[in-house]
RNA sequence: GGGGGUGUGCCCGAGUGGCCAAUGGGAACAGACUGUAAAUCUGUCGGCGAAUGCCUACGCAGGUUCGAAUCCUGCCGCCCCCA
């Protein structure tokens, strides 16, 4: 592949490279780069919004380059200025390693393992002292890290910018330092810090680091950035079935973006699809995503059985099982709503009586509206209770 | 260091002694319609409970009162002005 086809390749689902020049210069040189992505060791999930980057990283990797995930078990304990500026949870090394192993096999359903590092920025971030933290401090300007959006914007509505997040992109950059990156990815909100790191790379003696970001990814809200916190996002590791249906539930506006970060569908192609008809288009859409993550036969059969349930409204007919807790066999009747909540489909008994009234409850597609109703397991057994649009279970009486 | 202001439920924001689990808007959830889209309409929206009920809640801790989100004291956070 010459280098020009290698960057066409790498272009797709950016939205700036910083700069391509000097991207270009650095695949001309042959060797393989270091292409850095800084993790969140506080999430459970790879949500297809983190599989944006992830995608791009895999790119590089098919182009012989080496991917470099910095696991930000330092950095977490500050938390990145942007957004709501909420503190995240402090995560021991432990839970942290814990959490890293079980993201790093969702991670690696995208990234090649043989061509990956995990590295954790407390190795290095943990034991500075504070005559090196003022040092890393004096390569950096007040009124540069004030150029940052969230800090502009925080100090020009008088609210409070802590000292501390003032040093979050100087940890972050530091890491592009330590670890000698070639090109660091991040999505569009990571600009800044981003290149904080390719400024600091060059005061450090080192060759600046190519910055490319990617767009992000809208979630199924419609809204907000696809993020873990706002719960309106898809993980790689959800079942077929709620990969195509929650990627159904998105505004047709998505269309486009979804498809140009989510697949790897030509665009053209898929300009065509959204033109023609957005609904059909959209169902290519799920059908492309459940493919990448569970394979084509996945992507085919959870399409039928949004027909079937969504389109068609025909019963439900297979559903995960879910023993009925003997706890609420003890007088002979069960109580339905205290089931419902008992496997986690309502948050109380009051909220579950709430949707029964509501009608969104139902056992074998025949609604159960009395909130109180109480049932003879036999008439349990073996039934597919549904409550709301998308949850299903398959009632087993335990022996 | 001095002076002033402010702190309410997921968010914004009313509420200045009882009728307040707390008006309104947004979000969220559910129902109808539909393409599990959009728009629209309807319902729910602190927890437990079958319930007239109980518990928890209006920054935190005390106090006054028969009774406080509302009054008092102290503390904490945040903002503004001055130094």
């Amino acid at each position: 592949m010459t280098v020009d086809e290698q960057l066409a390749l790498l272009r797709r689902g950016t939205s700036e490279i910083i700069s391509e020049a000097d991207l270009k210069r650095k695949l001309e040189s042959g060797k393989p780069l270091r292409v850095k992505l800084g993790v969140d060791p506080t999430v459970a999930h790879v949500t297809l919004g983190w599989a944006v980057v992830l995608r791009k990283l895999r790119d590089f990797q098919r182009l012989g380059h080496t991917a470099v995930l910095i696991i930000g078990d330092f950095t977490a304990q500050i938390g990145d200025p942007s957004g709501k500026s909420k503190t995240r949870p402090q995560l021991t090394r432990e839970e942290v390693q814990a959490n890293v192993a079980e993201v790093s096999k969702q991670v690696y359903k995208i990234l090649d393992p043989e061509k990956t590092e995990i590295t954790f920025n407390a190795d290095w971030l943990g034991p500075m002292g504070f005559a090196e933290v003022i040092k890393l401090a004096s390569k950096y300007t007040v009124a540069r890290i004030m150029e940052r959006d969230d800090f502009t914007n925080r100090w020009n509505e008088h609210r409070p910018i802590s000292m501390h997040e003032i040093l979050y992109p100087l940890c972050q950059g530091y890491d592009s330092v330590m670890v000698r990156s070639d090109v660091e990815l991040g999505g569009n909100d990571q600009k800044f810090n981003n290149l904080v790191g390719r400024d600091l790379q060059a005061d450090y003696g080192q060759e600046g680091q190519v910055v490319m970001l990617c767009p992000l990814l809208i979630g199924t809200d419609g809204k907000e950035k696809m993020s873990q916190s706002l719960g309106n996002y898809i993980s790689v590791v959800d079942t077929p079935n709620d990969i195509y249906g929650k990627t159904m539930s998105i505004p047709d506006e998505l269309l486009t973006n979804w498809f140009e970060l989510c697949t790897d569908l030509p665009m053209d192609e898929a300009r065509e699809l959204i033109a023609a008809n957005p609904y059909d288009a959209k169902k290519r859409l799920a059908r492309e995503i459940v493919a990448l993550y569970h394979g084509v036969s996945a992507g085919d059969e959870a399409e039928r059985f949004f027909k079937e349930t969504f389109s068609q409204r025909q019963a439900v007919t297979e559903a995960e099982d879910a023993v009925v807790p003997h706890e609420l066999l003890a007088d002979g009747l069960v109580p339905v709503a205290n089931l419902i909540s008992a496997l986690g489909l309502a948050k109380s008994n009051g909220a579950a009586r709430d949707l029964m009234k509501a009608g969104a409850v139902s056992l074998n597609d025949e609604k159960v509206s009395d909130p109180f109703a109480k049932l003879p397991p036999a008439e349990l057994d073996g039934k597919i209770l549904r409550v709301g649009k998308h949850q299903f279970r398959r009632l087993i009486l335990p022996r």
